[in-house]
DNA sequence: TTGAAAGCGGTACCAC
DNA sequence: GTGGTACCGCTTTCAA
């Protein structure tokens, strides 16, 4: 079986290429099969022949002439990691119910990787970019932008992009609803271990983290402890124990990872949640519920990210009206480790 | 600022698309740096122009003219199992260095969806494709045969498909691993929870366990219990149970998600391991390490399994002759879990 | 309803 | 070394 082309199903139907196009793009509408100026015998025996033939649109020659690809591509950090990994299935889902087709790529937390895959993305004719920014991610982000291609920003902000949609977690309100919890059970040395990431989810679960304290009257007793991505290891070992030895009560760790070296360096210290340290970690993960104690967790709505950044990539490629920047609220699922 | 063609460089660099057309091609070797018939001074040129109007080459007009595309398309079950997601990663990189472009696409175990994405797939003129076969999955994966696009299967062999790569784990080995691991320690009563998936990884992870055990004179203690992927949860906490009250006292998991199960079942019942149930696991997770006592895991090599993928497919693609089927070893990493 | 023909932006082949 | 030009397969006027 060789490639077919259009031209093979319009000779072998006896219509000419045009008929053929209309039909193969045509979307049934909800009545019977058709909304093509097609005769429906004709379209129905176009159909037979590319179904026969083994017929199938080059994307790469539709998308050369129409100018768009009725592709989207998505850009998250990590894809290995639980919660762009879950929240890459809506989005495809979401996508698929719109036409749409979906490109991976990962940055892997690095700006020159991004730019790489943000150049591949842009030599495919893409309609739009859903991208989670990277420190020093913002030429590459631009680049986009500059080409008129849409782009929406998921799960992290960027400032001073213009014309970007916005879809994010109300971090502050995450930031607060985890130290609130703590508060709430008594508990008053309550401290951070973050990331230097420079990104703007951390800093704002950093600032509910913050406010909360304050609202509390505890405002002397707010401390965060920074560590690198990547090396965290031996940062984290070290803060654990001095919190330790400082006599902080809880520690509020607002990523999965930090949240795992954490608990990490717990278990090999025997140190026990919540009798030593209570926690509150972040993000979806087996590790919460199969933890000796199962750990307290702010969860961000998957669901709803991933299928509101496809919405409002979807209207602004389509330049239909509708908000362009989304603010969704966190909850929280309670675990042992938050006992007192 | 708006697309930038071959034809704007050209007529800003005063030579023909010809030109432009070569120099944008041009890997650079080792030495200066060009490889085209192009004289350096007029490549660099156009190389300036190029990059002062933002020109980005158009892949789909290249595919369309060249019938390739440089980018391979990788199909797992589930972009969010840490196996898959792993491997990317060396796909990914692997892939770079020979010059292609991954492209992701989840087939999400499910047979249709597996045909959704190879439709998609070979609509972008993909020069080839790395997939992990799923139950019924034998229409989808020809397709893209009968295509003429080069197919590697990766993770899970199926049988009676003609000229495709495989880049396998030696899964009757790791059943082996796994099983004489837990004799060797002292066990004598061990069982096996599995999938009916109907894969072939499964059922040679069941092979290894038989024969170990066979081989160690313990025969009559092969028992496997068959639990469907979905939903497993229910299946798994009865013969958990029932294993304990058998007096079994080990288990052989073959899988991350049914060992994540058979662990929270345990963690729910208060069930020990290895003191009440010792146990094997498979592949990677922060859950191994996190568990109160550390799981003892079967582990694939993802680096080479992903490059090795990557390679063969290259090879098939080139028509460069080469191995086309490639075995490779588990290890296994101990941990309490296994302890006697 | 239908069809002819003009490109989309590159690449490949050939001539100079 | 360099340039001219015929396509790749499809969508999109425009006319019939």
């Amino acid at each position: 079986m060789k490639k077919v082309t259009i031209k093979d199903v319009a000779r072998e139907a006896g219509v000419s290429v045009t008929l053929v196009s209309f039909v193969m793009n045509a979307k049934m509408g909800k009545d019977g099969r058709l909304d093509c100026p097609v005769k429906p015998e004709t379209a129905a025996r176009v159909l037979k022949v590319a179904r026969k033939l083994g017929y199938r649109r080059n994307a790469a020659a539709a998308s050369l002439r129409s100018g768009r690809s009725n592709t989207i591509a998505v850009i998250p950090t990590d894809i290995s990691n639980k919660f762009f990994a879950g929240i890459s299935r809506y989005i495809e889902d979401k996508a698929f119910s719109y036409g749409y087709t979906v490109l991976f790529g990962s940055s892997e937390e690095s700006a020159e990787r991004l730019d790489a895959v943000m150049d591949t993305v842009l030599a495919y004719n893409i309609d739009g970019v859903i991208v989670a920014p990277v420190q020093g991610g913002m030429p590459a982000i631009s680049k986009a932008i500059n080409s008129n291609i849409p782009v929406v920003l998921l799960d992290r902000d960027m400032e001073g992009l213009e014309d970007v949609g916005k879809v994010l977690l109300d971090d502050v309100e995450a930031g607060k609803m985890a130290t609130n919890h703590l508060l709430g059970k008594g508990y008053k040395k309550i401290e951070m271990i973050s990331y230097t990431l420079g990104i703007s989810t951390i800093k704002e679960r950093e600032e509910g983290y913050k406010v909360a304290m304050k609202e509390a009257g505890f405002e002397e007793n707010i401390n965060i402890q920074y560590t690198t991505y990547g090396d965290a290891k031996a940062d984290v070992a070290h803060f654990v124990k001095d919190a330790i030895a400082r006599g902080v009560e809880a520690l509020f760790l607002p990523t999965y990872s930090v949240c795992a070296q954490t608990l990490a360096v717990m278990k090999e210290n025997g140190i026990k949640t919540p009798k030593d340290l209570a926690l509150v970690g972040f993000d979806e993960s087996d590790v919460y519920s199969l933890y000796e104690n199962s750990v307290a967790h702010i969860v961000q709505p998957l669901r709803e990210l991933g299928e509101k950044s496809v919405q409002v990539l979807r209207n602004m490629i389509e330049k239909e009206p509708g908000e362009t920047t989304i603010i969704l609220k966190p909850s929280l699922m309670d675990g042992g480790s938050a006992d007192k």
